[in-house]
RNA sequence: GCCAUCAUCGUCUAGCCUGGUCCAGGACACCGCCCUCUCACGGCGGGAACUCGGGUUCGAAUCCCGAUGGUGGUACCA
């Protein structure tokens, strides 16, 4: 609880709906929430969507849906289910400030901190070849800065801040000392009009209007701070502290993208991730507290966080690691409630399983509750428990154990048969079953008894053990199983 | 090109600020063994890294300089 003075933290979001919900804006979003909930400050929402081509509603709408679905809970900013805004400082979405913007170019306009610039996409063109050849950096020669007099019958093309040739220094939370020359950039191009303001000037309004103190955000904003500060300097407003956030990188070290992995955060959901397997993974891409715990929940990571500890590096997306992440997580979760998350992806599959209303419905929690530690995602369990629920098929052979006899494998079921039918209905469970097994297990061996036992069961060559299956399934169903696995091998007998 | 920034096992990282306890610790993945009717879990073990070159120092993964490499930016996108 180091970085803050006696003022109150208030830090934001401000994703642009330009596309699915990136992996990045979540973790940033998490970062973002672990700070603020952890000074006891706000997380605010802010939706940048100043770029009216490539905006779109329903990104937006993921967006919203996405940060609720992780838990990462914003006190102020748009509403997920379309009411209105919440917080003071609003609107919160950028296409709804544009007289809040205007105000502000108008008065760089008029303190001569910025001009209109009459130069075509053509001219600068021509201009950036011109520097690039020369060895040069390509920056606005600032042919309009000193106009006295609009070019006759010409429009101006966009609105220019002029920067000062100063040096930027500024402290960044992750980076320490950082500094920029610039000289280097050339005037900058805020807007395109009075109402048509471009990113890099709405965030230095609104972070400033919101009383943004902490600004954490991807290191690809880096290189525009010190343009940001320029601006908040010459619009009197105060300059935010800045934490920059290493980038998740792609295998080959470049920023991730859709060539090399899922960038979308809805397509982990759907693979079947939960929100506290994904939140702690993307939290330990570049952080983790300092006891080494790397399996953790959110409260824990709130506990723990600490900007100072956060990495300088980018990190490599390794979707094996999330997959254990997500599979320990799975371990904890109540059964019941993952029972709950499993349904919709048991209908995805066209799995029918008994309805909470069955009197079958608790076969469904241990079924699922078998899964645990063998599946990595809500789709692993679905598939790894389809055997429950529907007579499998599969291969007479593959019920006799390594070199046994299709006789001895007979004998064996039909002795197996003989105890399970003998045994009472209501000790179906794994421990009485493996003892009442143990006297045939005893005489013939546990691979010939066991193996072709739970074949018949589960149709697979690699499944749960038989005790356990017979338990999911109940007296009547696992009879059925056997008695059908010994026709099978009655039928194909003349085929050994 | 220019500017910024980064650099420990394949990957995520501890250690670096406050040099010696580090022939570098943990986790994932991988391999082997044990458990075992199969899979998984679990237990035990293994291989695997301080980018390079100088300097400072009795001593450097740790401090300094340089090089190399990576990444980001260099828009009338955000």
């Amino acid at each position: 609880m180091a970085e803050t003075s006696k003022e109150k933290v208030r830090v934001r979001i401000a994703p642009s709906p330009t596309g699915q919900m990136h992996i990045g804006t979540a973790r940033t979003a998490l970062f973002n929430w672990l700070f603020a909930r952890q000074q006891g400050g706000t997380f605010v929402l802010r939706i940048e969507d100043t770029d009216v081509e490539r905006s779109k509603k329903e990104y937006e709408t993921e967006l919203l849906q996405g940060l609720e679905w992780l838990g990462l809970t914003w006190d102020e900013g748009p509403d997920a289910n379309g009411g209105p805004d919440r917080g003071e400082f609003g609107p919160y979405r950028q296409s709804e400030r544009t007289a809040i913007y205007r105000k502000y170019i108008q008065q760089l306009l008029e303190k001569g901190e910025a001009y209109y610039c009459y130069c075509t996409k053509e001219d600068l063109e021509a201009q950036r070849q011109a520097l690039l050849a020369a060895g040069l950096p390509p920056r606005y020669n600032g042919h309009c800065r000193n106009l006295v007099e609009p070019p006759a019958g010409r429009n101006p093309e966009v609105i220019r801040f002029k920067v000062p040739e100063v040096k930027v220094e500024f402290k960044d939370l992750i980076h320490g000392k950082t500094s920029f020359d610039t000289a280097l950039f050339g005037d900058q191009v805020i807007a395109k009009d009075l109402d048509t303001p471009l990113y890099n000037f709405a965030v230095v309004v609104d972070d400033a209007l919101m009383e943004i103190t902490h600004v954490i955000r991807g290191e690809d904003h880096l290189s525009n701070t010190p343009k940001q500060i320029l601006m908040q300097r010459a619009l009197g407003f105060p300059t935010p502290q800045y934490a920059h956030l290493p980038l998740i990188l792609n295998p080959d070290r470049s920023k991730m993208s859709k060539r090399f992995a899922d960038v979308a955060l809805s397509s982990y959901r759907e693979r079947g991730y939960l929100p506290d397997g994904i939140v702690n993974f993307i939290g330990l891409l570049g952080w983790h507290p300092k006891d080494d715990h790397e399996v953790f929940t959110r409260e824990y990571a709130l506990e723990h966080f600490e900007m100072s500890r956060v990495q300088q590096a980018g990190a490599i997306f390794n979707e094996e690691k999330l997959d254990f992440v997500n599979r320990e997580h799975m371990k904890t979760t109540p059964i019941v409630e993952l029972v709950t998350l499993a349904v919709p992806f048991y209908e995805k599959a066209g799995i029918a399983i008994p309805s909470a209303t069955d009197a079958n419905y608790g076969m469904l929690a241990k079924a699922v509750a078998l899964q645990l530690g063998r599946a990595k995602t809500l789709a692993d369990v679905v598939e790894g428990s389809r055997l429950f629920f529907a007579m499998p098929e599969y291969e007479a052979k593959l019920l006799c154990w390594k070199e046994t006899s299709v006789n001895d494998t007979m004998d064996a079921l039909r002795g197996a048969l003989a105890v399970l039918e003998a045994h009472a209905a209501n000790k179906f469970e794994k421990e009485p079953l493996l003892e009442a097994l143990t006297p045939l297990t005893n005489e013939k061996g546990r691979g010939v008894v066991l193996w072709p036992l739970r074949v018949s069961l589960s149709g697979q060559a690699a499944s749960p053990d038989p005790m356990e299956i017979m338990e999911v399934l109940g007296k009547d169903e696992s009879i059925a199983r056997v008695s059908r696995a010994i026709e099978k091998l009655e039928g194909g007998r003349r085929l050994f």
